[in-house]
DNA sequence: TTGAAAGCGCTAACAT
DNA sequence: ATGTTAGCGCTTTCAA
């Protein structure tokens, strides 16, 4: 098979390359005559245009990156579902950049900007993956990014969340309501943004509630499963025990809610559960997880809508996209009586 | 800031581009001196090579697509999260091709090879994105292609999976040595082998321990805890219930005890519910789901691996790829007394 | 409306 | 060991 290119779709047509380039692209630049006839001898021959040659002469690689620290949780994949779908839409494709947590993946994958193999990235991830200045760039010449999760200490950069202290807020609220006021906590990684907005909401919270927050009842942990569980055992161990257990994520409530039942505590009647997102499992789980709902699928269009904006030379006019929560009240809270 | 490339390091280096080009890809075509030199001046300067057009001079993307229904299934994630690993080990990177279970989309995925944006695919759809002839390919010509679950009669690729036959027999045998009679099947899309492989393996084991199937408790869902929830209610209308449920999936096994915890069922006292995949959440569940684990990581490794090879030129030696799967008995389901 | 021609930044013969 | 040079396949002025 002869290596097929512009070139041979032009002798083909009896027309320039430019005129074949000019009938993919720029239709309107070209008889309709001509392009059918240039469109015909594609389809005949088989032709696809070589993306790769377009993309070194415009350098738009028509690739975006998305990093983010762990695909398979489920809150995760919901969002870069969304991502995809709307790259999809428009024409761009996205670069998986699964960091597993790791600072030297996180900076790779942003790396792919600068090695031309994406035009923007969309971070998922809490820590800022390039260096102004050792990385010699200015802040002016960094690539298009839009984070999603409220990265630490680049003001300049946009980003779409929901408003975390607030959402804390009602989380500690309703279970407030119900009467509780020994109420634990399992954090994420407090380097992150979220958590930390969190935890301070829930402190607002309690205080606005006129309860004091044991210390010995906040738990650092991570987004996992695994991670809920072991903190809900350290838990356990605490001379005073909670009745609450407020979970900075449906993952760690549901690791939690399962190593209560290991220890023979049921929810919600001997302890209360709280999760973070609404995962689709949360709602199946038994009991069915109370949460405080994040809009994974808007935040995932908004992040991408807002990356492919800014790679086409659109500012954002707000740097900050607060998305609205929503507390999911279901059956793994009971009130105190 | 002056657009900076392989010329301006030679020059800052006092070099030739070749040499450039030859100090960062053959390390042992250049001196070391020289080398040294190259790099020094290309730190300084900040220089990362446009990797658009090493691709294009060298026709090789370091791109591979990977075709998944969807992202978002757990078990999927997994996978993929495997397969990112690996390839990024091997200095490929991955793009996400979500098909949302579209062929045309995944036809678009596919064509990503044809137009030198990825060396080659990865396939968890059953559907083979190519037709031969129609797309002008003849079955040589195919960009390298493995398929992680089995795709309908092209037995030329190379594809990775477990033995669903048994798998499934090895399910049944399960439910039959509990003294199950009347077990309900809930199935994914019978378009793929797998699923029809696992309803084999059901009737196989059905038959051989003489009891028969009754095709009203066959259902046919899709993968998700929806599509499980909502086929357990149709098998709950069923006059003659089973009293076991057998599903292709940890999600569909999931939505299908929330169903019929809903109708007041509870598992496994009045019904016993078995899933497929062992996905992170099986465990985690209440009660702990029963399952056939699919060795998830394994599957995406084993898919990259090969993909990879083929990419470099190395034919695998065998097509067909076997992994082990493996009953995991947990608490959904009981024996008969 | 169409075509000629100059690259995009790099790689890899081939020559020195 | 290093340099010269001819492209990879396309886009895009600029001129006809």
């Amino acid at each position: 098979m002869t290596k097929i290119g512009i070139k041979e779709i032009a002798a083909k047509a009896g027309v320039s390359i430019a005129t074949v380039s000019h009938a993919f692209r720029n239709p309107g630049r070209v008889s309709d005559e001509t392009r059918k006839k240039v469109l015909d001898a594609a389809k005949k021959i088989g032709y696809t245009p070589n993306k790769l040659a377009a993309s070194l002469r415009t350098s738009r690689s028509g690739n975006i990156v998305v990093i983010i620290p762990d695909i398979s949780d489920s809150h995760n994949s919901e969002i870069i579902k969304a991502i995809e779908k709307v790259a999809h839409s428009r024409g761009f494709s996205v670069l998986l950049g699964d960091s597993q947590g790791s600072e030297e993946r996180e900076r790779e994958f942003a790396a792919m900007t600068v090695s031309r193999q994406a035009d923007g990235i969309i971070l998922m991830s809490h820590r800022f993956p390039f260096t102004i200045g050792e990385d010699a760039l200015s802040i002016e010449d960094l690539p298009p990014v839009v984070s999603g999760c409220e990265v630490s200490g680049y003001d300049g950069i946009p980003a779409v969340a929901i408003d975390d202290v607030r959402a804390a807020m009602d989380a500690t609220r309703h279970l407030v309501s119900y009467g509780h006021k020994d109420i634990a906590v399992i954090t994420g990684d407090l380097d992150s943004t979220s958590s930390r907005d969190r935890l301070e909401g829930f402190r607002g919270a309690m205080s606005q509630a006129g309860l004091t927050c044991n210390e010995d009842l906040i738990i650092r942990a991570e987004y996992s499963l695994h991670s809920g569980e072991v903190s809900a055992e350290s838990l356990l161990l605490n001379k005073k025990r909670p009745t609450a257990i407020l979970c900075f994520s449906d993952e760690i409530a549901l690791g939690c809610m399962y190593a209560l039942r290991q220890h023979g505590f049921s929810v919600p009647q001997d302890m209360s559960v709280m999760g973070f997102d609404n995962i689709p499992f949360a709602k199946y789980f038994s009991p069915p997880l109370t949460t405080v709902a994040q809009p994974a699928e808007d935040i995932g269009s908004a992040c991408a809508t807002t990356l492919l904006d800014l790679i086409e030379g659109n500012q954002p006019e707000n740097l900050r996209n607060l998305l609205p929560h929503k507390l999911l009240i279901r059956e793994s809270t009971r009130r105190l009586s």
